[in-house]
DNA sequence: ATGGTAGCCTTGCTA
């Protein structure tokens, strides 16, 4: 089973490229972050064109996540648990042949010195809740998304310019790390150990032609699902189109049960 | 020190 994230940066302003990609990558599972639009606004007829259903949390003008699969998605959970106040759209979980999957916003939480760096350490503080109780499924468990932080300096191009960033500074590292170390397994940094691979570039600056970017979209694996984990990768074509989302996928590959 | 770009949707916010 290949399962993908990727941000696209509105859904509707990348449905081409979208569309065209599933068509040619034709994965199992996408986890889709920033569809800038509420649900009936979702393209779901080009989607379903392409051979996939959809279960998506939309939000007007920010955020918004979705699950796309060609199976059946079933027993979705459409906000992480606690918080009930909390209504933006940055999270779904669903189960697809077996594999419980998730699709994960985490915000972005500049500038520091704000409530939005509050709000992500909150956030990331009720995601560790959550996985803990995820975990204690042991069942094959993918949570991919943009999770908003650079693991290490290994995963920036510019570390010393980025180091007091909501990305990069140590709480935010502190605070994904103790979420890895429930039992997680990255699965495009154990396939690939060699630094500076990413999967955003900034708009600004040329920074894709230059390689300017920092890997902050993860497929983090349960013991049961990476058990399984036969590859990973960081498709780089999608982010060098015209008018291309500031983010490329990160997908990986999981064994069939038996295989 | 600042502004660079994109999308949404407004005269700014978020990233």
């Amino acid at each position: 089973m290949r399962i993908a994230t990727w941000n696209v940066n509105s859904v509707k302003a990348r449905i081409g490229h979208l569309a065209m990609w599933l068509k040619k990558v034709q994965p199992d599972v996408v986890l889709l972050q920033e569809l800038k639009c509420v649900a009936d606004e979702f393209p779901r007829l080009e989607i379903e064109a392409a051979g996939y259903r959809a279960e998506i949390v939309g939000q007007k003008a920010y955020n918004g996540v979705a699950i796309l699969a060609r199976e059946k998605i079933e027993d979705p959970l459409r906000a992480l648990p606690g918080d009930k106040a909390d209504e933006q759209a940055r999270y779904v979980e669903a189960t697809v042949g077996g594999v419980r999957v998730a699709s994960i916003y985490l915000p972005n939480g500049n500038p520091v010195d704000s409530d939005k760096y509050k709000y992500k350490l909150a956030w990331m503080e009720r995601l560790h809740a959550h996985v803990q109780t995820l975990l204690a499924s042991e069942r094959p468990i993918v949570l991919g998304g943009d999770y908003n932080i650079a693991p290490t300096d290994d995963d920036v191009y510019d570390p010393e310019g980025w180091k007091d960033d909501a990305l990069c500074r140590p709480p935010s590292r502190a605070a994904f790390r103790k979420i890895v170390h429930l039992g997680l397994t990255d699965a495009f940094r154990v396939l690939h150990p060699q630094p500076h691979q990413y999967s955003y570039w900034d708009y600004v600056q040329n920074r894709f032609a230059r390689d300017c970017g920092l890997r902050i979209d993860h497929l983090l694996l349960s013991p049961q699902a990476a058990d399984r984990l036969a590859a990973a990768g960081i498709d780089r074509e999608p982010r060098a189109l015209d008018k291309a989302s500031d983010h490329t996928p990160v997908w990986c590959e999981i064994r069939n049960r038996g295989a």
